[in-house]
DNA sequence: TATGAATGAGCTTTCATTCAT
DNA sequence: CATGAATGAAAGCTCATTCAT
């Protein structure tokens, strides 16, 4: 945890360093990440920073948590109303939260992708960020195995992976399948939400899980 | 590549060498990866080292294309035979043989895995392994719409990118599913192909797969 | 440039570490000249040069650097009042003010000297010292060929690369001719200019200079 | 000194190992040069090499003594008729056998130079070549004294000096002043001596010197 | 006599962290 | 509370030399 220094820092201070911090983090992985870096393109002297943070992990198990909560905000945004599937809408609203926190917070989404995919030495980062899918999907599953709107013989665990393994890399998806570079929306601000394909592909993707999930007897639409 | 005098080498030496070396990049990305560390443990002079790598990508490199040349022998193993699909039927294929590869070299896999997920610097690196779904599933997933064996309206990348996202991660799912720590299975060499659920885990996807992707007037089974 | 942290040093630890430097780069060229070396002299860590200099041609230069000013002061020099002839009056300062330098400043003049002549891998320590008799002799020789001091018939390359070829070695000549050693100058810091030859031997030097290059209907003295 | 078994190696090889030796003592100060370079070049084993030549510097050594011995058979040549001044006679055919030996070999002089001017930390090669003004110039010109060829007030020594320092850097100067490059030199294997100014340029160098050191009674031409 | 694998001290450079002021 | 100088372990890499075969 940052110090109470950091937190009595004026504001545009603080926002300055913890800006260039995530952008530090989001281009380099924990090791590669450099405190020097940060400290000399904030304009504050070494010494300042470890006044801050007690050292390099402090801060960035701090940005990792920023970053939880961050895009537990989005998730718990408004839900939309019901239209068929209690499941299947919650799944919808759950990747168009995802994506929203992602291109709203690139860089800071960035650098939870690689706390997870980096295998980051620093263990309690993991804790705090990795999309542990048998916590947050799989009591969803068993619920609509319950409802009936999950063909119930199939392994929950095996749902909740499968969701997880592809909302994780979505975005990345949706980038380049849009033909958006990353620094391109950086530079200007920019938000794919309006581009033509960007909620179809979300539709046809929810489409064939929601088809490959259903028990049987159904039949979808 | 290796000098002749590390192909010289006697085959203990030679094979200590490089399993010290895959421990190492499948324990650290690239630019984490020490030599020191290799060559202390392996009780060899550090000059030694540059006598058999040119440097550190050398190495690297070559751990890469022994990678990519391990999961070719298991993809070129035999297919079996055809069921209803060709390509379910390839997937399945694809899948088992995939993992037969992850669970048998499991650090070799874990160093091709970060080179492709580690945004590594060594940009070499991507093109031995080719991990970009569009250029592997692509292809697969056209022919299978011309054939119709898969919806003709979903958009093809979107489906390549589904099967890459969950391909990527289901060794690390049916570990943990299975209840098994990768550590375990190193130290006593055992492969998990025997667990009672592991091929009926891989049989339950490629279903929900199956009847997500079918055009909608098929009726699976 | 070193940077702010340096200058910012206590003085004598600054003079320790520049004078230890100046022995090493007046000792060794560039290639051989060892950072491991002068830290440990000096008594500092090896971080600490870093935060001193960004590199190992980043204390060459400024060497070179402080080497060309301090020639530049010598050369600045109350040049004496004209006698007979502006060019050779000029020579004959240009020859006093070299020797200051080179014997006020042996090392420093050493390591110069080894930039010029050591075919150094860093370009741009020529550019400092710019050793070049043809951009800093020849102007010279052409102006005296005009005001009729210096033979025109005479090539001025030749006569610029005579005066540069002499020049360049005169410190060492005097040197042995007066029977003293470099080692004894450095330790007991005294100055061969009061040796009873000294300047003599200048003054026969610049007389066999003028009369092979004065015109030849001239005649001297 | 090289070892029996090198000087009982066929001739090719042992010529080739010399060649690419020189080469690479003519391009590199001697701690630069590479023992490895050399042997990869002329495709011999490393512990071969050490089988001719005890160490690195007995091969340096071996190299400056050859070219010490060419340099003498040069100097050894036919001298031509005298024309009208012992002295100059023998300065100008020095000068001429320096140049023969300079162009036809300007590899191995350039080890040479490389020897005197780099400061070679081996000392006994500046013994094997450094051209000691005061053993070599000095009688000559003590003699020229006597014989009314030089004007006897002048310190031999200087006179020596200055023969030396200019007869040092002279190649270097004349291939400047042509506008040739060496590496074209070595390229073509043509040599400078037709060129139009070649020997024009050593003729008024010869001028100027006698000039500047006869007698003042006397009047050249 | 030829080989070439092995060595290890040495190099420059980086970086998180400490601490006196 | 801010500063910035000092630290030293660790990194990748080079190279002359030795020695068993």
């Amino acid at each position: 945890m940052p110090s109470r220094t950091f937190f009595n820092l004026p504001e545009p201070k603080r926002r300055l360093i913890l800006d260039l911090a995530i952008e530090e983090f989001a281009a380099h992985d924990f090791p590669q990440a450099s405190i020097s870096r940060i400290v000399a393109r904030a304009g504050i002297a070494k010494g300042s920073f470890y006044q801050y943070f007690a050292d390099k992990s402090d801060l960035y198990l701090y940005l990792l948590q920023m970053a939880a909560d961050e895009k537990r905000i989005f998730l718990q945004s408004e839900r939309p109303p019901e239209t068929h599937s209690a499941f299947f809408d919650t799944l919808r609203w759950l990747f168009r939260a995802g994506m929203h926190f992602e291109f709203s917070n690139p860089q800071l989404a960035q650098v939870a992708f690689r706390a997870v995919y980096g295998h980051a030495p620093v263990p309690a980062a993991v804790d705090v960020l990795r999309g542990r899918p048998e916590l947050f999907f799989r009591p969803l599953v068993v619920q609509a195995q319950a409802d009936g709107e999950i063909d119930p013989d199939i392994d929950p665990d095996l749902v909740a992976f499968m969701l997880n393994a592809i909302m994780t890399q979505l975005g990345d998806f949706l980038l380049s399948r849009l033909a958006l570079s990353p620094d391109a929306l950086l530079a200007d601000g920019s938000l794919p939400f309006d581009q033509p394909n960007f909620w179809t592909l979300i539709e046809d993707l929810l489409r064939i899980l929601e088809r490959g999930l259903l028990p049987p007897q159904h039949s979808l639409r």
